[in-house]
DNA sequence: GAGGCGAATGTGAGCGTTCACATTTTTTGT
DNA sequence: ACAAAAAATGTGAACGCTCACATTCGCCTC
């Protein structure tokens, strides 16, 4: 900090009021002044020797120091204290601006004990669907003044997961968003996140986890029984893969509607949620010459392109022979070749109620309720038919 | 803290020892322990009015009261140092998985000034493309320690990208990747980014600042000359939104190509990369009755899936009357129907350039060279033939 | 066993902020 | 005009950590 760098002109500015009170401030305004720049060089030599930042950013002394008054009264201003007289407030704001200070982060956290950071660990994050949570709590987030950090993991296995939420909470985050299997890990994820609040993406987590779900089983009847009202009886299914828990319930709901229909499920295959995975089982579930279907239910929308694909290369009619549901509604669903009858629910609202409840958990609030449940809705287009036979 | 949590066992532990030194350090042990009680005692008086962490994480004090050794080793531990003999090593390391003990990051990063976050702005993160590159840049920074934080822009708008900016500075994160327009933006981006490393993702920026590139007028070359090898001579086209710089490369160098092979561009309507607005800008295409063309060029994988779409629902077959390429090569575009002829990037490649670009700036390494450039391939699949007349 | 050396450990200060409280200034009531 | 109340501003310590330097310890050499 130069000499010239405090605001000289602001103490000469005006000489010519009168009243003692006021002649007294501009008399010791330069002493006030000089001490604060004798302070500064004495801190700085200090800390000479410190990993010089190519441009040290200003700190609360920068601006104090600037306009002669004390680091807690623009500290006050910088928080919007109300405590502040207007003269005062409109001399720091001017300093902070001419300065371009911006609070420190870290050493706010430092002292409050809180941070306005949250932090995402998801699975999948090419996919829609995933990167649409994710969006929606970024965008959650920042609406109540908070920034996101997000971890990708890759196989989502145990130590990677550790490793993730253990990074988080070095980072003083407020809250965490775990939409990544929580099933069966509860204890680990509550005990890595070492009393730092979680809400949870997806079933299978104890009641009192604040935790959003989508009912997949209703998603899976509202399908199903539309293929049965069609005329369906024989109906295969491509499933997720295993170690999902979206996979099992999607699946079971499928087995399930088929036999309070009085149906006998048909055959199923497994894929990864990939189209290519999709397309591959459905080249299975038509080579195996013994099964017969005149539909197919997909788990996820990905995968029934791939599927679609496979019936038209294998000169299927869809839905002439071969009826097909999706599962999820993506955009380019209704693009596809048919348009794609699926199941739709809303990526958005799972995001944004998830950083809800995490600020209900974060600030404290009545926790209730713990768990928010989406019921998706049935998107009839034009891959379902009756059948031909 | 209470008396008990002090570690009394590892004091009375081997009184079995002779040496007069194993004596004297079993004879002060347990003072040195009971100072540090005592001092934690009189510490967590004066924190008391402090807002009560429901549990407070231990910290290195706690660490060090708790194997009696100064909060300088239990750091030296913690951050591997060698000057740590390895007996005590043992005991602090022990004294660390007792207590949980992680690092504060927030205080290390003010005691440090330097801190392993990285910050990303981007758009459009729904899209494959943009979230993929996001993955890729936070798996290539947590290989080298460091975590994300993102953010996402909803319209570009500059307004939008100082707050994000802004408080990703804040946070002072070590470096930051623009994933959003930079073009005409440089000197705001490095004003608000105050001294932070950055680099951008694409074009449009001076040759000093890092950047990463997809050669976009390569992509399209090959692919607009890939129809035009076909025997096509009227191409349409179909562009990305305006204010894109991709969309204008893309769309020049179709323009350019065509002109190179002596053929007159066709007409071009555009589209904001949705499947939908593909959709819309084919029907608009083949409604304008004075257009004849062969074939369409569409800006990306997305909108060609419409084009594709509305091809198909005015009985035109692909690529029988019609051919159709498309740019991005998703995972699912060779699963279209018909599979979709498309120019491959490479979106993991990107995100790990910009942050190896990012981290030769954050180490102040030769920052050359300046600028990465990925050239994208042809993927020819089956959208694309002859034309038949 | 004194001297010297290197390894191991400890000390003090400072990073930029906030909190609780202290002090000063201004306003108000009589 | 004066005390009391209210508003405005200032002070000191703490948050958890790292850095530079100081101190202590154990060991080797002569």
């Amino acid at each position: 900090m130069s000499l010239m760098e405090l605001n000289w002109g602001a103490v000469w500015k005006g000489h010519k009021t009168r009243t003692t009170q006021q002649r007294k401030e501009q008399l010791w305004a330069p002493t006030i002044l000089f001490w604060r720049y004798f302070k500064a060089c004495v801190a700085s030599r200090t800390m000479k020797h410190r990993p010089q930042h190519s441009v040290r950013n200003a700190t609360l002394d920068d601006v104090a120091a600037r306009c002669g008054v004390s680091y807690q009264t623009v500290s006050r201003v910088a928080n919007g204290s109300p405590l502040v007289a207007d003269k005062t407030r409109a001399r720091v704001l001017e300093a902070i601006s001419e300065l371009n200070y911006r609070p420190n982060l870290a050493a706010r956290r430092l002292a409050t004990q809180r941070s306005n950071l949250i932090g995402m660990v998801g699975t999948k994050v090419t996919y829609y669907g995933p990167s649409q949570v994710m969006i929606s709590v970024e965008e959650s987030a920042k609406r109540r003044g908070h920034n996101l950090m997000f971890a990708a993991l890759e196989r989502s296995s145990d130590s990677e997961l550790s490793a993730a939420i253990d990074s988080f909470c070095e980072h003083q985050v407020a809250g965490l968003v775990i939409a990544v299997r929580a099933k069966g890990r509860i204890d680990l994820i509550r005990k890595l996140c070492r009393g730092v609040p979680f809400v949870t993406l997806g079933a299978g987590v104890p009641p009192d986890v604040p935790t959003v779900v989508v009912d997949e089983k209703h998603g899976v009847r509202l399908a199903t029984q539309h293929l049965i009202d069609l005329g369906h009886k024989q109906i295969a299914y491509i499933a997720g893969p295993r170690g999902w828990l979206a996979s099992r319930d999607r699946r079971q709901a499928w087995t399930q509607t088929m036999r309070s229909a009085g149906l006998e499920p048909g055959p199923c295959e497994e894929g990864d949620w990939s189209a290519e995975s999709g397309y591959e089982a459905a080249i299975r579930l038509l080579d195996s010459s013994s099964s017969r279907f005149t539909a197919i239910m997909v788990a996820n929308d990905h995968m029934a392109l791939g599927a679609l694909r496979a019936l038209h290369a294998k000169g299927l009619h869809v839905p002439g022979q071969l009826s097909v549901v999706g599962f999820d509604d993506l955009p380019e669903s209704q693009f596809f070749q048919p348009p794609l009858t699926t199941v739709h629910h809303d990526f958005a609202w799972q995001g944004e109620r998830c950083v809800e409840m995490l600020f209900r958990a974060i600030n404290r609030e009545a926790a209730e309720p713990t768990r928010q449940v989406q019921r998706p809705g049935l998107v009839i287009r034009e891959s379902t038919a009756t059948p031909s036979f």
